[in-house]
DNA sequence: TGTACATCAGTGAACGCGCGTTCACTGATGTAC
DNA sequence: TGTACATCAGTGAACGCGCGTTCACTGATGTAC
């Protein structure tokens, strides 16, 4: 009932007085949009931003210093986003080797959601100018979680950082390559990712017997 | 002795008749050469190549129809170095296990010598708006050298298109995560590489007996 | 209740720059007669 | 041997464009007195 339609016909309605952090992210939202679709930071401009959601481009100085801070806010919410929807996908798993299998699923599913949003975040040139923090975020989860399936007997005991980094470079593998070669026939996901669950974690074999039961 | 040097003096010489595509050489190297640096493909310019090399810029459409075409061309030259690098790499080698091996490590240090060109290859957006058929040439050969590994009892048996495409994936993986976080302390390349074949593929493991032996 | 002032949320015009691409040209070298 | 012509390997100037960034400004809303 309040009308407080920022962006009804075409015109953008200023925002009221205290409420100026609206815009920065109406900003954050766009240039989002924009990187997703771009999936290249060098090519986003602080002017399209402007234009697309409708304010003059001197506008954007009011909340971000410069580009590169914009992508950099852009990438941090971003990361946050798919770290908060990883950890909701693995909420219903009942023990540590599901919640593996379903935080490596949800997070490449996010990645096919939003390609080009997930190849800037990994793989735009702004990654050699300056680091990312945030980003050590899920990698640590990653290697909690591998910690846990081998506590409980899901998986070999092993190096877990060792095991989980070589699962951290297929499965960015995977997404990126799916992502950078759409036209390729990829097969199923869930099949490859199990694959290399069972492979490089060995979640999903019966530990300790010595056999190796690799039923789907 | 031949005084055919074209870049003598900060002067370049215009080719004799006849040698119209020695240019072409010059604008594909001194392209390679900027893209190797830049990592991205958007932010190579026309004008920056032709100023690299000193020539004017309308030059490079006596050779090229656009920007896009130029890139292809590097990106084609460029593969094919690839290519051949992992050839010679393997050629040493004394069976399918120990040429998977070398293809593999020489793939990747070819990446990380090459990490900007490497990049645009796999991640430019050109991949998504042109297709590029000369890559499937690395990725057969793999598919290749794991069936030939399965043949001389080096792997255990599989589908060999499903287990180059993983072992691809992971691969591809470790090259760029480490061309795209360079600071993060990775560990040695070698071993995980050797990891990864063992675990993926099955080399290294003794076949037939069940047991599964990981000595380094 | 009035009014001067401060603050806030932006804007419009302008700057200098590098870009892709086009166009008509230049000048050296070969070739036909 | 001479000369007109064709070809080749480029060049210089210009076009229109979008960019990041700056600057002084505007006009609505709150606040002190």
């Amino acid at each position: 009932m309040e009308a407080s339609t920022p962006t009804a016909g075409g015109g953008r309605r200023r925002n009221p007085r205290g409420q100026g952090e609206r815009l920065r992210e109406e900003i954050l939202a766009g240039a989002a949009r924009m990187l997703d679709e771009l999936g290249d930071d060098e090519g986003l401009s602080l002017r399209a931003v402007a234009r697309e959601i409708g304010v003059a481009a001197p506008s954007v100085y009011l909340h971000f210093a410069d580009r590169d801070a914009l992508v950099y806010a852009v990438l941090e919410r971003c990361h946050d986003d798919l770290v908060a929807t990883v950890e909701r996908g693995q909420t219903a798993a009942a023990d540590p080797a599901e919640q593996l299998r379903q935080h490596t699923l949800h997070h490449v599913e996010w990645a096919l959601r939003h390609p080009g949003l997930y190849k800037v975040l990994h793989e735009s040139t702004l990654n050699q100018r300056i680091d990312m923090p945030f980003k050590r975020d899920l990698a640590d989860r990653a290697v909690d979680l591998v910690q846990r399936c081998m506590d409980a007997g899901q998986a070999p005991p092993a190096d877990p950082a060792a095991v989980a980094l070589d699962l951290r470079a297929a499965v960015y593998g995977v997404a990126s390559l799916r992502i950078n070669q759409p036209r390729f026939p990829w097969p199923p996901l869930p099949d490859q990712l199990d694959r290399l669950l069972t492979k490089l974690a060995g979640i999903g074999q019966v530990i300790g017997t010595g056999v190796a039961d690799s039923e789907a």
